[in-house]
RNA sequence: GCCCGGGUGGUGGAAUGGUAUACACGAAGGACUUAAAAUCCUUUGCCUUUAUCGGCUUGUGGGUUCGAAUCCCACCCCGGGCACCA
């Protein structure tokens, strides 16, 4: 009989369901998938990597008797359904739901064990009422402000976004360079839990890499607050990571957007230099604004420097950012590189205070020039010098900014609330609050969202004092769902509640989560502070929603790019499983390279995954029964890579197997054993194979893998000469005494020997 | 510029101090076939050689060690992240 793919994958995929039981007696493992936004173009093959491996992980789990959940769901609001509704008038809902149609059908031609009794869409009212929920929980707490600062603006996609949305000064989604606009936003606090989100870090399983980026996302610099006392009577405050370096502050300069820059411009000598100047910076995006270092002086004002009352001159200058620390810096030209750009462009005072190097030196090192202080290290120095001053104390600043949660758009959750004359802002407390239908769907580009221009939705009666009032307009970002999804898998019908608590304890936290690293500092960072709030208001039990990260390497064109529509290099899983089979996508797509590494795709190497399975397919089963030593050694191999998240060196040694089974055969029972192991990765095939319906995980046998032979490699002199098959545990005279006798190694002896190196049942290493 | 990865045959990769190149793809030769595909067998790091023997080889140069792809130092190249955060 002929392996045919088609019918067996296909009476697999309709006979095998996979169903997660609130069953609490057994041990859970929740193993989730990042999941995913349901584009218009579907699945290329670089998606399921990482759904294959969390798939193998399932199966294997349940196999060891776990009751595991591995469920699947559809992060589905965003921009790619909203544009597409712009150009072509249909609504976001439709194309939505053919969307998730066509990428659920692809998924389970892979034969990914998901339970889809358990599937969710975060544009489902009934998914979305918790999300709003949760928002007007942060609210209440607090977390939730209004605010008018101005903010990064995408000019193409008309809508403000957070900082972690743009990339090197482009929006995330359209690459438009972001500009700085003034628009009124709902911001929520993340920078509350910045040192929780930095801490526990520390207790988790996930790449060194990503808890980096988190790492220096947070940003967290120790320093010092510093108070300067202007001449004319006003102070400023600057942050500094180097008090040591004070002595060497020879100016102070403001960023253009400082509070105190439009009150003290009437006493300048050179205010139309510094009202151009002003004026020319605010008209620059970002980008244009980092091109180079410029500045001008505020003449007529000048600063104490609190250390050794000199008067130090004041400047604005465009590379001091108003976001970070006071928007203002003592510089020190010394010892930063930056300053010392600046101050060598306009020929400002350069006062070395760190002996060490030459300038710019920006390590720390011994104090010159910095009177009583003369001769310290500057880590002793930062203290005292702090200790010294009463206008100098400890501080501590992060680079993490709150984060700018509302949308100018239309296809999102609405923000549910009220905003009355009267009585101020109210929380609409009938959920979900839906959106509603509008006939554009265009950004209005001033700041309101689409959803302002309907009339009858927005103008209501406060539903507390009754008199007129007008809802939220804005709409919440993309993240929003995907912050807190994982624990609606855990109890997706819950009227009555996020999730059910006993249920909660039991799932949380997710044990392992499988995603690309593009995520680090979006989704990763926003679901642990969800997720931590929802600790704090008793929702979830644990610190922590996901306890092991693992990131597949991108799977690359022919050509070493991107797969992507625009470039015309994408390649189709469902031809690829057309020709060779899902069961063979999965086995090549696993043994292609390690897990976490790039790697670009070819078509070739799927016949030999397809071959693979041939051989398996046609081993000729046999009566006698042997011990097979090898197959003992795959089982622990298997097992240990799966664990490993060795994926491809565990298919590599089932490899090796089959390749001796197709000379010798195997006996039934041997075959079965294998079958198993080679479930997780073809399942299809495996249980058509497969005899009987026990399908648990096999067991090695320990004693039956010990080797009582060993293959020992002589060297003379460190070189590689002979190798020799000998008992195991052989003592070094015994196996000198046959080394010595071997004629490829008396070749190489003459002279005395020096000395031998003996590894027990590995190596011997005679000297001469 | 700074911070993380990484550099091994024609290709994807294996080996984390002890026989480098497992496994797979590709290629070459052979069997089967009218022919092709599929399948099976053989060969396949480089140099020298008819073959053996031998020598060389894990980005480059040095070091530690009886022994280094693996550890240390310097440099070169590739990928990813951050990017005026004071």
């Amino acid at each position: 009989m002929n392996y045919d793919h088609k019918s067996i994958e296909k009476k697999w995929q309709e006979k095998e369901h996979f169903k997660t039981e609130d069953d609490y007696s057994k041990p859970k493992f929740y193993c989730l998938d990042m999941f995913p936004y349901p584009s218009g173009v579907g699945l290329h093959v670089g998606h399921p990597r990482g759904y294959i491996a969390s798939d193998i992980l399932s199966r294997y789990k349940r196999m060891r008797g776990f009751n595991v959940l591995h469920p699947m769901g559809w992060d589905a609001f965003g921009l790619p359904a909203e544009n597409y509704a712009i150009k072509t008038g249909i609504h976001p809902k439709i194309t939505t739901a053919d969307n998730v149609a066509k990428f659920k059908a692809q998924l389970e031609k892979i034969g990914l064990s998901y339970d889809w009794s358990r599937e969710i869409n975060t544009t489902d009212p009934n998914y979305y009422k918790w999300t709003q929920w949760i928002f007007l929980k942060m609210f209440e707490h607090g977390l939730a402000y209004e605010s008018v600062l101005p903010i990064n603006w995408c000019p193409s996609c008309k809508t403000g976004l957070a900082n972690e949305e743009v990339v090197s000064g482009n929006c995330e989604r359209c690459g438009t360079a972001v500009t700085k606009k003034d628009v009124r936003q709902w911001v929520l606090k993340i920078t509350k839990y910045a040192d929780r989100l930095l801490e526990d870090l520390e207790e988790l399983d996930w790449p060194e890499k990503i808890k980096e980026m988190q790492r220096n996302w947070i940003g967290k610099s120790h320093g010092a607050d510093v108070l300067f006392k202007l001449n004319n009577g006003k102070e400023v405050k600057v942050f500094t990571t180097r008090p040591d370096t004070l002595f060497g502050a020879t100016f102070l300069i403001l960023s253009p957007e400082h509070s105190l820059v439009s009150g003290v411009l009437d006493d300048l000598t050179n205010k139309q230099d510094v009202v151009s100047y002003l004026e020319e910076t605010k008209n620059k995006s970002d980008i244009e604004r980092m091109e180079e270092k410029t500045g001008v002086p505020l003449s007529g004002l000048f600063a104490i420097n609190p250390v050794n009352g000199k008067q130090i001159p004041v400047w604005i200058a465009n590379y001091v950012l108003s976001s970070y620390g006071y928007g203002a810096i003592m510089s020190v030209p010394a010892h930063d590189q930056r300053d010392y750009e600046f101050a060598t462009k306009y020929n400002l005072d350069i006062i070395e205070v760190v002996s060490g190097g030459e300038l710019p030196y920006t390590s720390e090192g011994e104090l010159i020039n910095s009177g009583s202080f003369n001769g310290m290290k500057s880590s002793e120095a930062k203290d005292k010098i702090i200790q010294e001053f009463d206008v100098i104390s400890e501080s501590i600043n992060y680079k993490l900014r709150d984060w700018v949660f509302s949308r100018q758009r239309y296809w999102g959750e609405p923000i549910p609330l009220i905003h009355c004359e009267k009585c101020g802002i109210i929380t609409e407390e009938n959920l979900p609050l839906e959106l509603p239908e509008v006939e554009k769907y265009e950004p209005t580009g001033t700041g309101e969202s689409p959803l302002a221009s309907i009339e009858d939705w927005v103008n209501i009666k406060c539903p507390k004092c009754g008199g007129s009032a007008k809802r939220e307009t804005n709409t919440m970002p993309q993240w929003a769902g995907s912050c807190w999804y994982y624990l609606r898998f855990i109890d997706p019908d819950n009227d009555n509640a996020l999730v059910d608590s006993e249920k909660e304890k039991y799932f949380q936290p997710v044990d392992l989560y499988i995603g690309g690293a593009e995520h680090a500092v979006l989704h990763l960072l926003y679901a642990r502070f969800w997720h931590k709030f929802l600790y704090d208001i008793g929702v979830v039990s644990t610190k922590e929603p996901f306890l092991k990260l693992k990131n597949q390497g991108t799977i690359l064109a022919y050509d070493g790019q991107k797969m992507s529509k625009s470039k015309g290099n994408t390649v189709s899983p469902d031809d690829m499983i057309e020709k060779y089979g899902a069961d063979s996508l999965r086995v090549y797509e696993m043994f292609l390279a390690p897990f976490e590494d790039a790697v670009s795709w070819s078509d070739n190497g799927l016949v030999g995954a397809r071959r693979f399975l041939e051989k398996v397919w046609n081993i000729n089963l046999i009566e006698t029964n042997v011990e097979d030593k090898l197959l003992h050694q795959t089982i622990k191999k298997v097992t240990e890579d799966i664990e490993g998240f060795k994926f491809n060196t565990a298919i590599s040694s089932m490899m090796i197997l089959i390749n001796e089974w197709t000379k010798t055969g195997t006996t039934r029972e041997n075959f079965n054993l294998f079958l198993k192991l080679l479930y997780p990765f073809a399942p299809h095939i495996s249980r058509e194979l497969i005899e009987g319906d026990d399908i648990s995980w096999p067991q090695f046998s320990e004693s039956l893998i010990e080797e009582d032979t060993v293959t020992l490699a002589i060297q003379v002199n460190g070189k590689f000469r002979d190798s020799v098959l000998l008992t195991k545990g052989l003592s070094q005279e015994e196996v000198e005494g046959i080394a010595l006798e071997r004629e490829k190694v008396k070749k190489w002896i003459s002279g005395d020997i020096k000395k031998v190196i003996f590894v027990q049942d590995k190596l011997i290493n005679i000297l001469i």
